[in-house]
DNA sequence: GCCAACGTTGGC
DNA sequence: GCCAACGTTGGC
C-alpha cells in the first residue's frame, strides 16, 4: 500500500464535499498536469491512503484521509465542451487525462497546517513542502505519512 | 529545438 | 490582490 497527498481548493471542492458525497465516494476530476496524471493512471493502487488537503484558502493544510477505491481511469470532464477542464486533445478512443475515484476515511479534528508542517525537519523532503512546487497529486512516504499523523 | 510570452498555481 | 515559480504554447 502507498501513501498520497491531494491537494484542492475547499472553496471548489473540500473534503466536507467528499464526506457529503454518494457513498462518501467522488472522482478526482480536472487535473491537468501530467505528472499527476501519471501518478493516478499508473501508480494509485486500489487501498491506497490519500491525505486530503485544503490549497489557496485562509488555512492551508492537510484536513484528513481518504482512500483510493477505484484505479486510474479516463477523465470524461476532457470530454466535454461544457465542462471547465474540456480538452480538445483529448478524446475517448485516446484519453489524454485520467482520474481516480477516492472515499471519505476521516476529517481531522483539526488541520494539520502548512506552516506546521514546515517546522519540521523530517518532512522536508517532502514535495509539498519543496520551493516552487505545484503539483496537485504526490505521493508521501510511509515515515512522513506516520510521523504527519503523530502531529495530530 | 529554442525561448519569449502567456497562463496557472498557491502562499502570503 | 500580488507575485514567484513553473508548465505550456507557438513563432521562428
Amino acid at each position: 500500500m502507498a501513501f498520497w497527498l491531494m491537494k484542492s481548493e475547499p472553496d471548489v471542492y473540500g473534503i466536507d464535499d467528499l464526506a457529503a458525497a454518494p457513498g462518501k465516494t467522488d472522482h478526482w476530476d480536472g487535473v491537468r498536469n501530467y505528472q499527476a496524471r501519471n501518478f493516478m493512471r499508473d501508480q494509485m493502487k486500489k487501498g491506497d491512503k490519500v491525505f486530503f488537503y485544503h490549497s489557496n484558502c485562509k488555512q492551508p493544510g492537510i484536513v484528513g484521509i481518504a482512500r483510493v477505491v477505484r484505479e486510474g481511469y479516463p477523465d470524461h470532464t476532457a470530454f466535454d465542451p461544457k465542462e471547465k477542464y474540456y480538452d480538445p486533445k483529448s478524446d475517448p478512443a485516446r484519453p489524454r487525462w485520467y482520474m481516480v475515484d477516492i472515499k471519505f476515511e476521516r476529517k481531522f479534528r483539526r488541520t494539520i497546517t502548512l506552516e506546521e508542517l514546515k517546522q519540521h525537519k523530517k518532512l522536508a523532503d517532502m514535495p509539498l513542502l519543496r520551493k516552487g512546487n505545484r503539483l496537485s497529486v504526490m505521493p508521501v512516504g510511509e515515515k512522513e505519512w506516520e510521523y504527519i499523523l503523530k502531529l495530530l
